[in-house]
DNA sequence: CGAAGCGTTGAGGTTTGTCAAATCAGGTGG
DNA sequence: CCACCTGATTTGACAAACCTCAACGCTTCG
């Protein structure tokens, strides 16, 4: 990205743009005469790069991702991308203080999650104020983003990847110190501010130094050197 | 910044880092025996620089603007530094969804804040829950965080700055198109992931091709061709 | 007046982006 | 099972944006 130095010029992506919104349920269907239990909440299942809302949608439900990977992102008018923030299984995302999602999210591979009325995390004790459970939430989305600014304003490529990694590895299973990446480079290059090609060849720059190893896959890494990895994630 | 490829090397800074931290009080003095009115608030008085909290201190209080402008910032190790928000009069900051801050806080130029308990905004019933302005304010501040997400990630130096200058039109007085920016060079740098020189070079540009105006002040500004800036502001 | 701090400008270098092509992996059909 | 096709990833060559270093001008203040 980066080229519009005259007012109107063409952006390069890091993706192509997908001629129409590809959404598979509008508003999740209120699952009929459930008791209140609080076990068994409503699933719905995404394939890769279905929509689950978009900018603008209510914010009624929220979900909570049981298997698979979820991106909420936001888009600029021409299509530049900025991914904000990636949902692993056990992570709940959608998550609004207003009636009104901020950013839209998508489905990172097959993906299920469970459906969550927002009204059910009211205090009860009048309208005024909210749930614990939602501001926690809200802290936590904040803290991240925190964080993804000094990411973004502060860092370079070497850096950006490095603490991706670390990020990831805090976050999902994984054997040892072994990560299997569920998103593309597209995805990566867009939630760290670069380009796929500098995705690729920072990774690959990292795996000539020894602080990665790459076992085969392209998705699939070893964080071989843990504290070059912290000491570049700063 | 982004001069590290070896891994251990100096970054350059957009500023000059101050050798000790320079706090006017620690902690706000409780003001005694007042009876909870609510329009009368404790005041303090910063001057330029001096820093109100830092990341880690106790959230016990909050602070609203009177006068003057404030910038909140977290550092890196290396002194590299994101400044994620300008606060101007009305504008209330420091509040915490936890009980540390997140990031540090510093006047900008002479400001006096109200000194505001955070306790006060607990909702009375339970402990469990949290006041809708608490709330409030923290969805504001992840709204203008995402936004500031899309700046960082996905715009160039011209369509920061366009933006930058836009938001601080929105949020200050200013008479007409004039604004009157607080900050110097280096916070702005600070702001919009870029060097004091690109800021000052995208400015010169901006002002070279009519979409701004500069009359006489090196941080007062003019916008004349507001289509051209909202344009480039995306 | 001199010093210091802020802002501007210039020259040149580095990082990252762009474009293009090659490679690789996975899926499909024969 | 293999050939083929498609999409993802990697790599190379080059260009552009932005950064770095350095010098200079302006303003303020002692």
């Amino acid at each position: 990205m980066h080229a519009a130095t005259p007012m109107g010029t063409a952006q390069r992506l890091n993706r192509d743009v997908i001629p129409f919104r590809r959404r598979i349920g509008d508003t999740p269907a209120p699952w009929g005469g459930m008791g209140g239990g609080l076990a068994e909440r409503p699933r719905r299942a995404f394939a890769r790069d279905d929509e689950i809302f978009v900018e603008g949608d209510s914010a009624a439900v929220f979900y909570k991702l049981v298997t698979g990977a979820v991106r909420t992102y936001r888009l600029l008018n021409d299509g530049r991308r900025q991914i904000d923030a990636f949902h692993f299984a056990g992570d709940a995302f959608g998550l609004e203080g207003g009636d009104r999602h901020q950013c839209s999210a998508a489905a990172i591979c097959d993906t299920t999650v469970e459906v969550w009325l927002r009204s059910e995390l009211r205090t009860p004790a009048g309208d005024t104020g909210c749930s614990a459970e939602l501001m926690t939430a809200m802290m936590r989305r904040l803290e991240q983003a925190q964080g993804h600014m000094v990411l973004l304003g502060c860092k370079n490529a070497r850096e950006k990847v490095a603490t991706f990694l670390l990020g990831i590895a805090a976050r999902t299973p994984g054997l040892g110190n072994q990560i299997e990446l569920p998103m593309m480079r597209c995805d990566i290059a867009d939630h760290l501010g670069l380009t796929i090609e500098t995705v690729s060849r920072t990774i690959a720059e990292l795996a000539r130094d020894g602080v990665i190893g790459r076992p085969g896959r392209a998705r699939t890494f070893a964080l071989r050197d843990l504290a070059a990895l912290r000491h570049l994630s700063c």
